[in-house]
DNA sequence: AATGAATGAGGATTCATTCAT
DNA sequence: GATGAATGAATCCTCATTCAT
C-alpha cells in the first residue's frame, strides 16, 4: 500500500507515477521492471519512490486496486439482475462486462497478464488470493444450480469453476493481448459455452464416441 | 543447442552438468538461475559454460529435448494404436501416459512449470512454439473427428484443442506441483473428459438452462 | 546542544524524543540510529528533529547531559563525606554509587557503552574530552594522596588514574552489559581495590618474585 | 577468509589490495572504510573485490591472520625460555616483544585498535574470541603461580587475568595510537608491573589507608 | 514554529561476458 | 579445449539535509 506521502500527492502527480508503471509492467513485463526505470520515465527522484512505496509490488497492487474499483463499475449492476437463473447466465455477462472493460481501457484489462508473470512468493501468494476468491463465487452458485437441476449430476463442479475461472482470467486476456478484438473475445466465449453446456459428443445418428 | 564440444563430453559429465540445471530450474524458478550459480554448483568452470552453451536458454532448451525423447517412449506407442478411434481416445491415453511419466519423472515432469513461469523474450517465444505445435497436432485430429462426426458440429475445434491442451499442460502440472498424487490426476481427468463429452446441461426432467 | 526550541517543548514532549533516543542508542547502537529511525519512533516530524538539535551526536550529547545531571544526585553527597581521607576511598563509595545508579536506571547507565563503540570523529572527540576531565579529576587527588603518603612514592599516578578510570568506566560497565548483577559489580570492585592497595605479590615466606 | 582466486594472486597484487586496506582501515577506521573506498584506492575493479572476499570483514579478518604470523615470530622464542619462573617475567617479555614488533611494524601494530572499533555481530564475536583465547592463556600460568606462592591469595587471578590483558591490549595501544613512543611504552609497562606487583599502599610509616 | 515532501549522492552486491593463459 | 580472473554496468536501497508551505 503506498504511503500517505502518495496518496496525499497531487492526483495528477500519482497518476503520471501510476500510468507510467502501469505502461512499464505492460510493454517490459513485470520481471523487467525496475525502481531505476519507473523513477527514469516517470521523472521522480529516486529516493521519492521508496518514500511512496516499499517496492514494486507495492506499486503494483496498487495498480490492480485502481484497477479493480473501476472494474467494479461494470460488474456491480449484474449480480442483482440474475439472482434466479441459472450461474452460467450471470457468467456469461460478467465476461461480456470484463470485455467491454477491455475495450474501454486496455491496458488496466491487460494488466492482469502480469499476475501470471511473476513468481515471487508475495506475488504467488497475491494471485492465489484472487483465484481462491474467484473460485469460491462461483462454486458456491454452481452448487445451487447442481442441486437445482440447471447442472446436471455428472459434472465436477470444483473443474468446472476452474475451468470457468481460467478462461475468463486467462484464455480471455491472452487472446486479447494476441491481438484478437472484443468481438473475437465474444464469439470465443459463445464457442466456450456452448461447448461446455452441450459437450462434445457427436449427435444421435452417428454418436460413436 | 549445445555446441559439438559439450555433447562430446563424457555422458556422465554432460549429465552431471544438466542434472544440477534441472535442480536449479526447479528448485530457484528459472529466472533465479544465474549462469554464476549453475557453474558453481555443477563445478564446471566458468569459460567451460560458453564453450557449451550460448546462454541459460540453451541450457533449458537442450533439457527441455532430453525429456521430450524420455517422453516420447511413453508416448509413440500410442499413437498407433489408437489410429482409427476418436482423438479424445488418444488424448486420453496421452494424459494418462503423462501422468505415469510424472510418477516415474516428477523432476522432469515439472520442469514445464518453469514455461509459464518466465517471461523473458526468448522463454515466450519458446512456450508459444510449443503451444503451436501442441495445437496444432490436436487441431488435426479433432478436424477430422469433426468431420466423421465423432465431434457434433456446434464445437469449437480451435477453442476445444486450446482446453485440451491447456488442461494437460496447466492443470495436470500445477495441481501435480500443488501435491497431488498422480490417482489424483487421472480422476480430474476423468471429470474434464466427462464434462467434455457431455456438457454441463441438466437431465431431461429439468433442462432449463 | 538542543535549541530553545526544543527546551522550550512540554516537558512530555521532549521526554518522548529522548527516551525514544535513549533506546534506540541503547538497541541499535550509536552508529546504527538514524535521523530516520528517530524521527520515525518518536513521531515527530523530520523537519523538527533539525530544528530542535544539529545532528544525531547532538541528541547524544544532550542525553548525556541528563544523566550526568540524574547521576550527579548519586554522588554530590560524596565528595564533602571524603575530604580528608585517602582518594582510594572516596573512589570506592563513587564507584558503589554508580552501581547503585546501574541498579535503578539501567538504561541511562548502559548509555555509556555507547561512547565506546562508535568511532566517528564527534565521537571521539566527545569520549577524550570526558576521559580528560575524569583523569584530571582523580590525578589531582591522588597527587595529593601520594604527597601525603597515602599511596607510595613508587606509583605511578597517571597510571594509577587511568587504571582507576577504566575499570569504573570500561569493565564495570561490560560487565554489567554482559549480565553481572549489581551483587557482582560490586564483588569485582572488591577484589580490584584490593589488587591495587596491596599488590600481588606473596607472602613473606615464599616471596619470590 | 579470502577466496583461493585471491590467494593465487601475484604477491605484490595481494599486497597492494591488503596494504590499502590497512591503511584505510588504520587512518579512516574500520566503520568509515567501504568496498567502494577500497576498490577504488588499490585499483582493483569492483566485482574483483567479491571474487577475493566476501565483505570487509573478510578483509580484515585475513589482515588479521598475515599480522599474527608476523607478531608470532616475535613471541615464539619466548614461551621455552621462560618456562619455570614467574608468569608476571614472560608477560613482561611478551609486552616488550610486543613493543618491538610496534616499533618495526607500526601500522600492524596499530590495527588492533580497530578490533574494538566496530560493533558489528561478527566483529563483535571475533574480538571475544580473541579476548577469550588471551585470558585462558593467562588464567592458567597465574593459577599456576598462585599455587606456587608466586602471588598472594588475596590476588583474585580472574581480574588480574582481565587487566594484564587489558594493558597489552588497550593502555599501550591507545598510547602508541595517541603518539607515545616505544620507550614510553615500556616506561608504562614497568610502572604497571610495579604498581601490580607491590600496590599502591604507602609505606610503613605512613601506611594510613 | 511545524511540517513532511523532495532530493540525489553514496554504498553494497550481482551479473553476463570476455580474454589471456 | 579448459580454465578462471577481470570487468564495470546495473540494480537495490538508505541517508542527511533542505525547502516550501
Amino acid at each position: 500500500m503506498p504511503s500517505k506521502t502518495f496518496l496525499n500527492l497531487p492526483k495528477e502527480k500519482q497518476a503520471r507515477v501510476m500510468d507510467t508503471a502501469l505502461k512499464q509492467f505492460n510493454e517490459m513485463g513485470y520481471d523487467q521492471v525496475s525502481v531505476a526505470s519507473l523513477v527514469k520515465e516517470s521523472g521522480i527522484p529516486r529516493g521519492s519512490f521508496y518514500q511512496y512505496f516499499t517496492d514494486l509490488e507495492d506499486v503494483f497492487r496498487h495498480l490492480l486496486n485502481i484497477i479493480g474499483e473501476k472494474k467494479m463499475a461494470y460488474m456491480a449492476p449484474l449480480t442483482t439482475r440474475f439472482a434466479n437463473e441459472a450461474f452460467i447466465h450471470l457468467y456469461e455477462e460478467m465476461v461480456k462486462a470484463g470485455v467491454a472493460f477491455a475495450k474501454d481501457h486496455p491496458a488496466y484489462y491487460l494488466l492482469g497478464l502480469q499476475l501470471y508473470r511473476s513468481h515471487t512468493p508475495n506475488m504467488i501468494k497475491l494471485r492465489k488470493e484472487l483465484e481462491h476468491q474467484g473460485l469460491a463465487f462461483m462454486e458456491g452458485y454452481l452448487s445451487q444450480d447442481q442441486a437445482k437441476g440447471f447442472i446436471n449430476k455428472h459434472t465436477d463442479i470444483t473443474l468446472l469453476a476452474r475451468l470457468l475461472y481460467r478462461f475468463n482470467a486467462h484464455e480471455l486476456l491472452e487472446r486479447f493481448y494476441e491481438g484478437d478484438d472484443t468481438d473475437a473475445l465474444l464469439r470465443h466465449t459463445n464457442a466456450f459455452l456452448t461447448l461446455l453446456k452441450q459437450g462434445i459428443e457427436g449427435s444421435y445418428e452417428n454418436q460413436s464416441i
